[in-house]
DNA sequence: GCGACAG
DNA sequence: ATCTTGTCGC
């Protein structure tokens, strides 16, 4: 499939931020309901800078595998909190643009609109992409909530200056909740119905699992 | 003001 | 992210 390049490389902070800035205003918070083809994205970090993406596409109903793909790249930007993308984002491009499926529904490792200037990861990979992305955090980043109740299904809102930016999940009973939101083309509804679904068995989505084992040992 | 801060 | 043992629960 094929990604636009919607900005030149960042090479500091600011420029990073205003970019963020510029292309939130790009972010559609309504869309599809159901996905044919669903797509898991994670990184794996080793050695210095080098970094593999992988990117697994699921069968929307079945979850079966319907194509995997990986790719090699080095961290393209410092760790700085709320510019993470930046450090992943090309080798992610590189690895979706070698896909020949296109897929209907992005599940990222990370955060969306949850996100200090409202333009996370999954924000930033559904504009490029022009397709609905959603994100999922393993740990709390912005905002507050209370925690959900303790049965599967069970969710709280994420609340920061005023909006509601996300939902913390439980996706398995007595275990700790994940964090969604919104990247681009979702509902919250949606993206925390579609992450619930994904989730079926483990804590995290099954996409999100795919992705992250093959970033471990490609094949 | 200071520290903490997705992965 | 990653460096890491044992322990608990299904």
């Amino acid at each position: 499939m094929q990604v636009r390049r919607l900005h030149p490389w960042p090479s500091s902070v600011a420029e990073a931020e205003s970019i963020q800035d510029r292309l939130r205003g790009h972010v559609e918070l309504t869309g599809p309901t159901e996905f044919a083809l669903v797509a898991g994205l994670d990184v794996h970090y080793h050695g210095d800078d080098a970094v593999t993406a992988a990117v697994v596409v699921l069968d929307g109903g079945t979850l079966a595998p319907v194509e995997q793909v990986v790719a090699e790249g080095r961290v393209a930007f410092p760790y700085v909190p709320g510019l993470f993308a930046f450090r992943e984002l090309p080798t992610l491009i590189d690895a979706l643009e070698r896909l020949t499926v296109t897929p209907d529904l992005l599940v990222c490792d990370g955060y969306g609109l949850a996100h200090p200037r409202g333009f996370g990861l999954a924000c930033h990979l559904g504009v490029l992409t022009g397709l609905p992305a959603l994100g999922v955090g393993k740990t709390p980043f912005i905002g507050t909530h209370e925690p959900p109740g303790p049965e599967r299904g069970a969710w709280t809102p994420i609340a920061h200056e005023g909006a509601t930016v996300g939902r913390a999940l439980r996706t398995q009973r007595g275990v700790k909740p994940v964090y969604v939101s919104q990247g681009h083309r979702i509902s919250l509804d949606t993206a925390t119905g579609q992450v619930l679904r994904l989730a079926a068995r483990f804590r995290l989505p099954e996409p999100i699992r795919h992705a992250d084992h093959l970033a471990r040992h490609p094949s």
